[in-house]
Formats: C-alpha cells, sequence, structure tokens
DNA sequence: GCATAGCTGTAAAACGTTTTTCAGTCAATT
DNA sequence: AATTGACTGAAAAACGTTTTACAGCTATGC
C-alpha cells in the first residue's frame, strides 16, 4: 500500500506539496499539481485517515447518541444523517444511553476522547441541572471546541444547536383535526411529563381546544411512557374516568401508545373512527402498518437527521463562524388515515419497506 | 490535557514504563508500576486513541454494514452489538448500503481503509460470484487482515465466520405449526428467491409438507421483496390463483409481508384465523403490534448482534488463531399469536417499548 | 571471580501524515 | 541596478503514542 513519500518520488516533488495538492493547504503551481495528482491516481493512494487525524487533531467522524436504539424513530434520522455524511466523507459512530444518565455522560466522554468532530445528542433528560447543558455548549478536547447539536429538544437557551419539530404546532393540529371532525370530549396519552418532548405536545392540544371555547382537565390526561403497553394502560384509565360515553377522540403522543390504545378501545367494542377517533404521533411505520391505519402528525425525521448532520458538519469546519446557536424548528404537519377519516387510503406507498 | 509525558514526569519513570504498564507488554516492577498507576489516576490520563492508532495500525472499533437502515431488524441487532462493544470499549461505525451492491463494495473499501478491527457485514447478495467473497475473507490492509463476519447469511464456505439463524428450521416450523392446526391448502409468500434468506424459508416450509405428504405448487408461491406492500400483492395474486375457498393457511417470509398479506385478506372479507391463518417471520414487534397478532418464527435478533461482535472481537485480537470459519448457527423458535390461535395472549409484555 | 543470562528501565526510532520554517526565483518598484 | 515582495518549492519539526534497541544491574553457573 503506497505512501505520501510514493506519491511525492514518483511525482518527483517534496512530501509537503503531495501534502498541499491534497488538502489544498497552499496553492500548486498547475504543471505540479497536475503531476501529483497523476501520481495519486496511478498508485491508487489514499492518505491513511489515522496518520493525518493525529495531525489534525480530529476525526473525520461524527457521533449519535441515542437514548434507545431500538425505537422506530432513529432508523429515519440515521437515514437522513447517512445521505449528508456519504457525501462529506465522514464517518458515524453510534453509541445508545439506554435512556440512563450516567451512560449519556459515559458516551460523551468517550466520544470526546476519541475526538470526533462533532456529536449528534438527543437527551431524553432535559430535567437535568441548567450547568450539564452549559457544559455541553462548552465542550472542548485539548483546547480543540467540540460542537455537539441537540436532536429532538429545543436546547439553544443553552448554546447548542438544536433541531427540532415543533411539538407545540403538533398537538396544536392534532386539537384542530379533532374538533373538525366533530370530537367534543377529548382526551390526551401524554408521554413521560418531565420532559419537554411530551409537554409541548400536550401544551399545544391544550391551546388549541382554549381556542374551540374547550378546556382539558387533567383528569383528561393520562400519561405514559412512550411504550406501546404504557398507551393501552393509558386508555384503559381514560375509559374508566370518563365514563362509557365520555370520550369521542384521543390524542397520543406518539405511534406506539395511539396504537396501544388502539388495542384498549377495540376491546371495549368501541369503534374507531365510528364512537372515538384517535391521533398519534410521529408518523413511523405504525401508522401504516396498523389496522385502522393511524391518522397521525408527521414529523420530518429524515430531514431532521439530514439538518442534524449538515450543520455539525459546517461547525465542525468552522464555516459557521463564531455565530450563535441555530435553532432549526421543523414543522409539524397532519397525515389523514382511518382512526379519524373511514374513507382514507390505507397510503403504504409511502412506507414500501 | 495531560500526555503520557506528564504522567512519566509525575511518575519519575521514563514513558516507555508509562506505556508498558499501560498496556502490559512487559512487565514492570510493583513498585514503578503502582507509582505510574497513581499518576495516572490523579493526573486522569488517557491515551490519545489516534496516536496509538497510528502505531498501532489498528482502530478500536468495529464496522457495521446493513443493507437498508430502516429495516425492523437491525435495531435489535445492534442493540446485542451494543452490549458486547460496551464491555470492550470498542466503538460502532454504521454503514449502509441501500441493497446496492456498488455501494457496499465502497462501504466496505471505506471500512478498511479507516482501518477498524473488524466488520459485520449483512450482505443480501449472495448471487455474487464466487470470487468476491473469497476476496473477503482474505480481506486485509497494509498487510494486516481484516476479519469479517457475515450476518444473517451462511458463507462459512466462503472462509468467513457467519451467524446467521436456521431458515430450513424456521419454515419447518412454520410448516408444522400449520398444519397441526388444521390446515390443509398452504402457501408461501416468499422474499426476494434470488437470496438464500428466502430461499431457505421456503425450503423448510416445502420439506415439513413433504414429510407430511403434501407438496407446493409454484402456484402457491408468491415471491415479494419483504416489504409490506409487496405482502399484501402477494396475497392478492395467492388467492385470486387458488380461488376464494382455496386457501386456509399462509406463511410469510416476513413479518412486514404477513402484515401487508393481513390487510389484502380482511378485504377479501376473510376471517383470521378463522378461514385463514397466518405465519409471519422475524418476531419483530410488528408481529405484536398488528390485530390480530401475528404468530411468527422467533430469529435471535440480539443474540445475534452479541455474538457476531465478540467472534470479531476474538478474530481481531487474535485469540482465535488461525481456526477455521466459525458457523454460529442460531435456532428458529415458533411464537404462537393469534392468527393462529384465537386464545392467545397479544403478549405485548415482550415488546415494552 | 568471570562470562552469561535474565530482569528492568530508558533513550531513541518509528508510525504517516500535516504544518512550519526556510530558501530560492522572478517580477515589480525605487 | 538594487531592494522588496510575492510566489513556489522542499527540508524538517511536530502530532502522541508504541516499540525497538540498548544499558545497567543482579543472580547463576562453571
Amino acid at each position: 500500500m503506497p505512501g505520501i513519500k510514493d506519491v511525492a518520488q514518483r511525482a518527483q516533488v517534496s512530501i509537503a506539496t503531495v501534502s498541499n495538492v491534497i488538502n489544498n493547504t497552499r496553492p500548486v503551481s498547475a504543471p505540479l499539481r497536475q503531476r501529483v495528482k497523476d501520481a495519486i491516481d496511478e498508485l491508487g493512494y489514499v492518505a491513511d485517515p489515522m496518520a493525518s487525524q493525529l495531525k489534525k487533531r480530529r476525526a473525520r467522524t461524527i457521533g449519535l447518541v441515542t437514548t434507545r436504539i431500538t425505537s422506530v424513530f432513529y432508523p429515519y434520522v440515521i437515514d437522513g444523517i447517512n445521505q449528508v455524511l456519504d457525501q462529506s466523507g465522514y464517518d458515524l459512530v453510534l453509541h445508545d444511553t439506554r435512556d440512563d444518565a450516567e451512560r449519556e455522560i459515559h458516551c460523551i466522554r468517550r466520544l470526546t476522547q476519541s475526538r470526533v468532530s462533532g456529536i449528534i445528542l438527543d437527551t431524553s433528560h432535559d430535567k437535568r441541572d441548567e450547568g450539564y447543558f452549559l457544559n455541553l455548549a462548552a465542550l472542548s478536547h485539548r483546547g480543540y471546541p467540540m460542537p455537539v447539536v441537540s436532536l429532538e429538544l429545543d436546547l439553544t437557551r443553552y448554546g447548542l444547536d438544536s433541531v427540532f419539530a415543533d411539538g407545540t404546532e403538533g398537538g396544536d393540529l392534532a386539537a384542530q383535526h379533532l374538533l373538525e371532525r366533530g370530537c367534543q370530549k377529548l382526551a390526551h396519552i401524554a408521554g413521560p411529563l418531565h420532559g419537554s418532548l411530551a409537554q409541548d405536545r400536550l401544551l399545544g392540544f391544550r391551546r388549541a381546544l382554549l381556542r374551540a371555547g374547550l378546556t382539558l382537565p387533567d383528569s383528561r390526561v393520562a400519561a405514559g411512557d412512550f411504550s406501546q403497553a404504557s398507551g393501552y394502560r393509558a386508555a384503559c384509565r381514560l375509559l374508566e374516568t370518563a365514563g362509557s360515553d365520555g370520550l369521542d377522540g384521543i390524542f397520543a403522543a406518539n405511534d406506539q401508545m395511539a396504537a396501544g390504545a388502539c388495542h384498549a378501545l377495540r376491546e371495549k367494542g368501541l369503534a374507531i373512527p365510528g364512537d372515538i377517533r384517535l391521533v398519534g404521533y410521529d408518523n413511523t411505520f405504525i401508522a401504516s402498518i396498523v389496522r385502522p391505519s393511524l391518522t397521525t402528525i408527521d414529523v420530518p425525521k429524515t430531514e431532521m437527521g439530514r439538518l442534524a448532520a449538515s450543520c455539525l458538519i459546517e461547525r465542525a469546519e468552522g464555516r459557521t463562524g463564531l455565530a450563535g446557536p441555530r435553532a432549526m424548528r421543523l414543522p409539524a404537519k397532519l397525515v389523514v388515515r382511518e382512526t379519524t377519516d373511514p374513507d382514507a387510503e390505507p397510503d403504504w406507498a409511502l412506507f414500501d419497506w
């Protein structure tokens, strides 16, 4: 396997010149540059990443820290990240915290030490103390700053670039849609309420109801943990407190819980969307595989991955300068399917995998 | 951030000694070793991975090459891989081929060049020429061999360590189960038949039917591409050729296609499991989220990830010696749910996420 | 008691780049 | 014609480790 000095020898130049044409570090005259390029091609030379990383003090790698890799949410995000990384020649390294705050710290430390160019962090713990996030924003290693972008949560107030979908808007859309379909007796199955992911969705839902002159008492809100089983249980609780005829619409904070709720409703003999209409969140493929197919709020997952990755790379390559934290708020979008509209198409074209 | 020479200075030894106690490269006397360890702790020193990688010519990293990251299959596998990697201090870098043979080559080359310690490869293309796989088995970079383990496909015949679930056994189990439940008019929705993944499942299915004195004519086999939509279409074709009363059991080569088939059957007004029983494959969470919940063949996905990772690490660290390729065949297992047994529990306890 | 072998420690070379520093050439300005 | 400056090239230092080669010391065997 040829090294840079082989190239230099073949092109009859110094290794510094070779390096300069590869990295455009300094201008090199046209004829020399051509000789070098030819030599590189002929030898099939490619620089040893380890050596150049050692010198540059940066790996051409970005880290992704997930809270739970088995969640249906990530594959789309990763897909988006990959699209960007492919072009820019970065590698993606994966770390999973299993929703453990300790592990999160550990993962970040490992990534920092291995000198990735940046970190995409999905933290479910915005209940942490402020100092934690401020540290994150100032993260650096041996004097080199380490860019971090927050995924799903808006942490710009702590100085972190953030890409997130507008949960308030999403909750609002869900409420509007249910109201338009004539629902009046609404309830919400929330995610873990210590996180703003879940809170925003609830907030938006409440907001739209208020606009319509309705209120959502706490007894009509049951919190789950984003799992299917918790959605089932939450739905059972809601039905119980509301009485048999007390509900005609439920908004769940993600598709999994909506699917669980769906099962609970069917067990009680309630028709969907006949007796109760149901709206989920995230527009994962669950929404299309379940019957009746699930009306849901779409979150542009792939786009989020793309944005996070390209933002990170810009920071890493210093192209952003010292600009303040960027808030990349993406719009939520309603996708109507059978749980609110009996005539809807099952539409699995969207999910042809 | 302290370097190795800071440690050396503080412990009053040479940097070589520090390196030796860290890597157990050579014996170091007890008192010295203790001094060094103390110094390391006090300074919080951790070796720069880039420098040591450059010297050792190996990154503490393994690569995973997937065919389509959005598939529900991978998250479990990644989870298993992570469990092993966490302990051994390796990092996981992800590459996706999008089912493109060209990209697969590209990904492998990139991983090789970045000197990962090994590669876990899921290739859907065992239709490739023999030479390709033989090359893979002999993969090396600058004279250092690069271990590769094949995921899902048994490629031991080409000299590759392989971890895979026994598809033939799985198909066999599916057939047995359907027969036991009294089905006689069976059909199969296959995956892409150019790959042995799909073929093995079909083979096992046929084998069990033959044992029972039944045959499976080609007209009762419809091939899909593992997507939900293709399962739907395949089921439609089968129902058409078989006539309205011609089928009482379908085995699909994965859960997604089974879900698609399920929708087709319901559209034709057929009851599951009343009129037709249905068996899927993989035991992904789809099987538990769909209603009726799906009887399916379980593949130990997490275990596969664990095995692949630990096998790879053993090879990478040379602990395996020059032993021949290891075939890690994992058992398939039947999981009975509502599509074949009306009294089955929905059992989402298994999938509490 | 002297050569030999085995330990244990250090200085220095090596890994393959990038980056800094210096030197030489040529054209433009004084 | 001499001075400056811009441009282009190469030699050498640097990155932070690991590894090699060597040196000193102690114990062993003849």
